[in-house]
DNA sequence: TCTTGACATAGAGTTTACTCTACATTGTAT
DNA sequence: ATACAATGTAGAGTAAACTCTATGTCAAGA
């Protein structure tokens, strides 16, 4: 299937103006047909949601520029787009363990709040 | 104990320009000297590794501020203030339960990687 | 006393990632 | 044929969170 610009930004939630971005970024570069206009492919959407969870594990879109530019250049750059993958799993992994103990204080945190209210409330018997 | 800037910059890791930004945005009120120079407490080290947990985990810094302004008022806030928190350690779990998502996926392509470069490999040979 | 370094304020500048505007062109329904 | 909605480009504007600059004050060591 191919899609207009229309179509790929409802089916991928992210605004025209923000596809039109990605593609100057060189994030992504879209097929056109004969009068100009974009012509999204499955492949790209598929690519595109790659992007999305790259952007949301906090990968910088430069970075992300860089990536793209590995796989626009094909096998030869295969190992290396593999090293970056493995480098970003490690920096996921921390970031995960991290949200975890951020989570074990803010439970503990509300343990605290939750003493405190109670405390506060039979003081004022 | 208490600190000058610049040791609190130190002690936190965040920038003297940073700290007095945090100030101006409402975030943290340390008590000033004859001089007028700021002495942050053991208190506003607590708190402000707390603002950090919760820049962590992603609230801005405008709800940060309401939080703290919050705080301020004592006693009379502690509901509204456990609220906050359980809200967001709401969006927490989901942030945490998203990024494991991701991270399968991205094991999964790490895995069709390898698989890739040692087919490459043996195309090659 | 003099100098130097830390600190003060106010406001400008930077970075990242969009998001929007202006204006021209094209595709489609009447 | 005409209107109007979608698309195109170029570039300006926005929001968040810093980060830096200019300029002035103050306190402690040589």
């Amino acid at each position: 299937m191919e899609y207009s610009i229309g179509d790929f930004s409802k089916l991928t939630g992210l605004g025209i103006h923000t596809l039109r971005y990605y593609e100057h970024e060189g994030l992504i570069a879209p097929e056109r047909n004969a009068s100009n206009r974009r012509c999204y492919s499955d492949k790209d959407l598929t690519w595109i949601e790659f992007i999305k969870r790259l952007k949301d594990t906090r990968m910088p879109i430069k970075e992300i520029r860089h990536y793209a530019e590995l796989r626009a250049a094909g096998d030869p750059t295969l190992s290396e787009r593999m090293e970056m993958l493995v480098q970003h799993r490690q920096a996921l992994n921390e970031q995960i363990a991290q949200l975890q103990e951020h989570k074990t204080k803010l439970d503990e945190k509300i343990e605290f709040y939750r003493k405190e209210i109670e405390r506060v409330n039979n003081t004022n018997l």
